[in-house]
Parts: C-alpha cells; structure tokens; sequence
DNA sequence: ATAAAAATGATAATCATTATTATTTTTATA
DNA sequence: TATAAAAATAATAATGATTATCATTTTTAT
C-alpha cells in the first residue's frame, strides 16, 4: 500500500518516455530485451529513439523500479520484481520461464539476505527446454 | 575420487592450449573474464591467439568443466564448480567475491533442483560494496 | 605414411550498448 | 508570464566484447 504510493507519486513525475519503457516491462510478460521494449515503444511514440530507451532503462534501473534477468545469455533481458520470483533458463535457447518461490526456499533465502545484510537475490535454475531437447 | 579420474582421462586428450585455459581458470582466485585469461595464458604460450581463448572457453563450457558466473554485468567471467558456492556482487563496481552456502540452504537448493528434474542453479546476492559506498 | 578431421593464429565482422551533440522540453525562479 | 538553467530527447557515431572467417598447422585414425 505504502509503496504503491510511492510509485505513483514518481511515477507522475516521469517524463513520456520514462513512463512508456517502465509499462511496456511491466505488461509484457517474456522478459523483454532493450530491443523489444524499444519496438513496442514505437507503436505508441513512433519516433522514440534507441537510445532514450536504453537511457530509461538505466535510470529506472538504478532507481529500484526494474532489473535484469540475469545469467540468459546474449542481451541483457529486464524485468520488474526480481524479488518475487525466479527463473528457469533453458541453457540451449535462453527461454526464460517465471517460477515462484517454494515458501520454504524463500524463507531460507531471505533469511540469509537479512542476516547478512545485504540488499537482494536473484536465482536461477537451468535445464535444457522440451524444444531444444528434441533436436 | 571417482570424479577426479574422469577429469584426468578427459584432461589428457586436451590440446595444450586446452588445457591452459582451464588450469588458468582452475588457478585464479577472481572469477577471470576473457581477457585476463587470454593475458595469463601468454605468460606461457605467447603466441597463443585470443580467439582460441574464446573458442576454448565455449567448448570448456559446453562440456560442463566450466561456468560463467552471471549477473557481474559488462564481461563475462567465468569459474569453476558454480554448483558448490554462489557469490555476492557489488552492484556499482561487479566485484565478485565467493560465499559458501549455509548448510540449510544448499538442502532446500539441491531439492528444488533434483524435485523439478532440472540441471543447476546459479545464486547471486547484491549489495554495494565498502568501496563503493565510500565514495 | 597419409588422408581426413580438428585446432589454431590472425584478423575482419557483428552487434548490443554507450557516448556525443545539437535541439527540444521541462523546471524553477524572478 | 517571461526567462534562464537543467533535464531529456533524437539522431547518429563510437566502443568494445564476442563471433566468424579462412588459410595454415597440428592431431587423429586408418
């Protein structure tokens, strides 16, 4: 609740651009890459630039409201609340594929987290998809 | 044991420039990227070529004696054994330094692999480090 | 010994990301 | 509301890590 707040006051202070990049991440559910965010962008603000999207996604980066999928291999892919889940990643094809957190998992992870006081996680198992197997 | 003679007989059929990127890798304690492999193994081979670096680090990989520790942003950097440790990065600078996983962890870790039949996992905690925060 | 396969060195090409710069938009203040 | 300073943008050039190419050398299998 607190935080909702909080990312509306923001977000009412980011520019058009600022706004599109952040909702194209948090409507699109395949972990897009700088591209992608890039070519959705453009069906609603045909002429933003390559650049102010990869300027926005460092911003909003670096403000908190995003992050990186990490460990896919070619680009860097980006999505919103790292914390709440994590990947499996095929190791051929670089699929990603959301999974939530067993409980018990995420106690033990947040656990270490707030024990050593450091600020977050990510976590990613890895295996080879139904598709790339059958190759 | 039974491990160690594998990588034996698997090592004597590597090529010597092979080879020296994987003792390289196998030697160095700070998770080297490209680069500083390619730089550590003319101490030895001068002439040795850094496409045949690139191109031995991608077989090593491929063959599972090597694994890229994710998430450290610009390079890659690579490591040995992923599965038996997971790092915390800085996330201003991308120093990387090894953690030992607590016991419980590891538990909850290696069943969620071997429950859901996967391959691996790759954890990464973040925070910003001594350095970094003074400055 | 020798032909086929694999590995290598040198270097060019690729391509995701970053830097630059002139221009436009926003913000703060008189 | 003007207006000067600050921030954001579009367009595009530059960067730099990685990959591809190719002629040559080394290894392997027969």
């Amino acid at each position: 609740m607190f935080f909702s707040v909080t990312m509306n006051m923001q977000m009412a202070n980011f520019s058009s651009r600022r706004q599109a990049v952040l909702e194209v991440i948090q409507k699109m559910r395949c972990h897009p890459s700088a591209d992608m965010i890039y070519e959705e962008c453009r069906k609603t603000i045909p002429n933003i630039s390559l650049a102010t999207v990869y300027r926005n996604l460092a911003y909003l980066e670096e403000q908190g409201e995003l992050g990186r999928v990490i460990g896919a291999g070619e680009k860097e892919r980006y999505d919103v609340e790292l914390d709440t889940h994590c990947h499996v990643i095929c190791d051929k094809c670089g699929r990603i594929v959301d999974m939530n957190y067993p409980q018990e998992l995420k106690d033990v992870l947040d656990g270490c987290r707030d024990g050593m006081g450091l600020s977050r996680y990510a976590l990613s198992f890895y295996n080879t998809c139904e598709e790339c197997r059958h190759k």
